[in-house]
DNA sequence: GATGAATGAGGATTCATTCAT
DNA sequence: CATGAATGAATCCTCATTCAT
């Protein structure tokens, strides 16, 4: 009984493995479920059992992504709110950085058309992201530590287009700088420049 | 003589006409020869009259978009660094604006794999946007206009980054804003608290 | 458990089968998947669930066809070193008309063009027959059945080109003769003669 | 009046010339009337003027090919039988070798099967040297020089099929040996051992 | 005679999906 | 649950040939 479950998820995880594995070197337009089942070790059918279609799995795999990052943003009580914002840009871009350039593309790929791509591949990451900066933003507000004035929606969109921008160059550069590297370059020149002129001076 | 060319240039554009059609209603995804010369009212061997792959049709409508941007950048003489990059992030941002949302992904698609995706819409337009605003920034150092010790390649990943990004995430946003005005805002809030610190002041 | 094995088998044959007819009737340059598969009676896609491309069918058919020749050639071990030969040039020849004057055509014109014909279909036989011939006749040398002076190149590759002269003007000639009686007068008339100069009388 | 029809006798020549170097080069298989217009430096619709189909301008390229050898055969007026079946022998390897490996190959493709290649190259050549070498051969017992009990059909069809099985082994090896020269092997080694028996002894 | 634009049948190959076992 | 044989629609590309100019 527990046998039979257990080995059902077994057989399951692996199919997501060999996709997951396959997706990240080679992107979506090369992804097939032979290749997928051949490489999970079990009969093509079987992939069938467990997802209804083929881009089934790239959204199983795509949906964990992303959404995980910055949950640690909440935990920095007592950083300001320019360390908050350049914590959840060093979170994402450590998370893209340790998706790979495939995922990333292929994620970018996909939220860029849902009709053609994965259609399960939505906007969540995007919305999450958006909700996420302006909610810091917001915080900081009614917190005092940035002035009333401050444009919540613009600014939001310049931090959040700078960090997918980062995104994209590196995967149009093809692997050219590290992510990683890049959010705190991020951070160093430009996110206390946009800030400063919001930061009120007892919080400092 | 002139009527045959003419109608062979005719055919040509029917051919290109349809393929933009299909690109922008459908994606490079779903594009395919059969519906291209359905549409354009041609025999299939047609399309190979004209263009030896599927994917030469695409890069000559993408080519060209994206291109002539920001030659009139050079022409502001007059104009500070900031209002000069100003003015080429406008122009990037119009141009992104008046190809209209599905150009715009569908270049970004496949600048993103030019393995599997159109082989010649290579990266011109990133090489050429990478070394345009990289020329202008040597060019402000060189003309005194910005102090020595300004980190040019840092600077310019990050406000090409941040054009791409806007880029992106109007397409990600499916149309939630004008790209036009955000180039505005990017001048206003960004460009010239990022340049200040490197301000020599005789300039201002 | 067998029964699908059992089931695949057959259809594989079937293919084979249906290739090897088309192959016989209209030579290969007239041989495509559709006819191949609707005379198998299978869909067009099964083709290739057994041969990864179409030559592969071919090779197939050919392959084994020519090799298992002359093995018995071995085993005449009180027969000259003339009777040996002899016995391989009958042995080819039956072979030769064994397998019929289209199938010989086809492998003649298959080997002619390895680029663009099937390329699987290699020179093994070629290389056998070359190989089998040679060490023959070394070994004759070396056991002292012919002068140690015997140019054995050279008449490995006159009795060659003998017997595939003698298929290839079968072929030509449009089956104006039996091949199986041509060896028999290729050894009566010229073997012997040949070889003449070169046996040891001791040996006679 | 006469220039147009040197004009297109000119055309005509360049449509041949150039076909006749694509099929040495690429082969049969390869040719196509796009390039042989290209190459020839004429439209496609040229082409059509003076071949009404593809076929036709092989045909006429393999035509002349082989039937103008040893026509100098018939000079040796003094030679004995062997040195005029060897000239011939020499006649047609030169020959091969000079046509190329394409030609050749081409030919015996298209002689084995006149059905799917060129239809106009037919068994010409195949006759030419099968009357050929038995004239030759019944011309010396008529007049003397071999016995009368000379199986003349035999030995006829041993010869030729020597002759093209050298021309074949040429092909197959690719290029592993020089046509011109064994044919001085097949006159030294075996050719006179054949004649031997039935060589009269007062004409030599 | 010469052109070259247009044709469209034909052919190889891919691959998501089904289903009987 | 798992299998893997079978399917056939879809798609790119080739190229001999036609024909109006």
């Amino acid at each position: 009984m527990t046998t039979r479950k257990e080995r059902a998820r077994q057989t399951r995880e692996k199919i997501v493995r060999a996709a997951e594995e396959l997706l990240k070197v080679r992107g979506f337009a090369a992804l097939n479920v032979d290749d997928i089942t051949k490489i999970a070790g079990v009969a093509k059918g079987t992939f069938y059992v467990y997802f209804p279609h083929k881009t089934d799995v790239v959204e199983e795999i795509c949906r964990g992504y992303f959404q995980n990052v910055a949950l640690q943003v909440r935990s920095l009580r007592d950083a300001d709110i320019a360390q908050r914002l350049g914590a959840y840009a060093a979170g994402f871009m450590k998370a893209v950085q340790c998706y790979g350039i495939h995922i990333c593309r292929e994620w970018i790929r996909s939220v860029l058309d849902p009709a053609c791509a994965p259609e399960g591949v939505d906007r969540r990451k995007w919305r999450f992201d958006v909700d996420m900066l302006r909610g810091l933003l917001e915080e900081a507000v009614q917190g005092g530590e940035l002035k009333p004035d401050l444009p919540v929606d613009t600014l939001t969109h310049l931090l959040i287009s700078q960090l997918y921008g980062m995104m994209l160059c590196w995967c149009i550069s093809d692997n050219e700088f590290r992510p990683e590297e890049w959010s705190d370059r991020f951070s160093e020149f430009q996110l206390r420049l946009i800030l400063a002129p919001y930061m009120n001076d007892n919080k400092r």
